[in-house]
DNA sequence: GACAAACACGAGTTTTTACTTGTATTTCTA
DNA sequence: TAGAAATACAAGTAAAAACTCGTGTTTGTC
């Protein structure tokens, strides 16, 4: 009945074209976003027709598919190159410097990435109000640990709570995903990392002696 | 020209129908997700015509608003009323112990609130996708951190190298919306908060000490 | 060099979906 | 109690966007 799955011998100009549509697409949701991602758009941006497109990607969704998959693989590849032994044996302080620095210059330099993998569902103008929502929450947080530790300065609080909420809002989907127990278990580590992070920062024994649970102003520099 | 903003004077059946349509966009949402709420679905859930839906908002985009806006300002009294200054006087670690539980049973409760501010873009299949890459990145860095701390379970490395990416995540939305030098501070107490929480965590001193910093097995109960 | 298969085109078609329109009914107000 | 405004409906419109089709060109293989 229905032609399924004839499988194309590709030719080395054709697996060069799908590259340029993957790039397309990137360009086209790093630069508008994904929403106004349209697949004319696309074949227009990769300089191509619609037909032609379709020629290789049999719809919008394998285009996403390939999209992403393009960059699963590329930062794996990324990653197990990169966390070799090596990293093992140099200074932790040192280690978790470098590879924050080198996530965020990548955020930077792939817009398509993170508004694919990581962005919200309904635009820029919602997003920027459960931004502000999240924002007015932190002051209220960080009012509660001014009362707690009145030696802080505001500052320092709103950034305790900014963290602490980000904390709790990243683990959120790793319980949605994982199994109960499992589930359980990344609960009990939030809470744990939450205690381990706030007490030191809250107590002002800790004040200026400025231990290892907590060394401010340390090696890092951004 | 334009029939420019005339306001209708609402009456009760009418600001009643008008949280009906918000109460079935919030189903819709939460069931199918955003990608499959069209506003004739809207209309049909909430028992009504789509013309009697576009009396009470001029358009989607009106609808989204309102759901958000009634998500924000319920969670903004919610907060505002819940931390109060008794909340100043309780022990930490009760204290996180509550509100993450009560994070998360809202979470639970509430599936279109995290559709709506926290869904990806992409639909489920490819936010799958990109739960396995980071998944597999953890798995990575857990090697690693397995082999800076060889007295450390496999399960327990894993959950830190987990931890730990979530916190990297949840961190770059911040340093995206925020200005360059409050994005610098962030990095840097991003840096400083991963050292606090890996460096007793990967310390084998602290393995059985149980220090105030790392109080795994405490009084959370999830 | 001939044949098939892959590549390329762009003007269409089809489907979806946000939104309108004309009319009928209910509620408020004077 | 009349008139106006708000509410309600369902069939219908219009535009956008995913995708097709018929045809022509290039590339690889024998």
């Amino acid at each position: 009945m229905t032609e399924t799955h004839r499988p194309v011998r590709r030719q080395a100009r054709g697996l060069k074209r799908m590259e340029e549509i993957l790039d397309a697409a990137e360009e086209v949701i790093g630069e508008a976003g994904y929403a106004e991602m349209t697949t004319n758009a696309v074949a227009a941006r990769a300089g191509m027709s619609p037909g032609s497109l379709y020629q290789f990607f049999r719809n919008k969704e394998e285009i996403l598919q390939g999209l992403l998959t393009r960059f699963t693989e590329g930062r794996r590849e990324h990653w197990n190159a990169r966390l070799t032994g090596d990293v093992a044996r140099m200074p932790l302080d040192e280690l978790i410097d470098q590879l924050v620095n080198e996530i965020v210059d990548f955020k930077g330099s792939r817009p398509a990435y993170w508004a694919l993998l990581h962005g919200s569902a309904t635009g820029d103008r919602l997003a920027a109000a459960s931004g502000r929502l999240h924002a007015d929450i932190a002051a209220r947080v960080a009012q509660i640990f001014s009362l707690r530790a009145p030696h802080l300065e505001q500052d320092r609080c709103l950034t305790l709570a900014t963290m602490s909420l980000a904390m709790v809002k990243a683990v959120m989907p790793l319980v949605a995903a994982a199994p109960p127990e499992r589930a359980a278990d990344l609960i009990a580590e939030l809470k744990s990392m939450l205690l381990g992070y706030l007490l030191p920062a809250l107590d002002d024994r800790n004040a200026r002696t400025g231990g290892a649970a907590q060394p401010r102003n340390g090696p890092v520099t951004s």
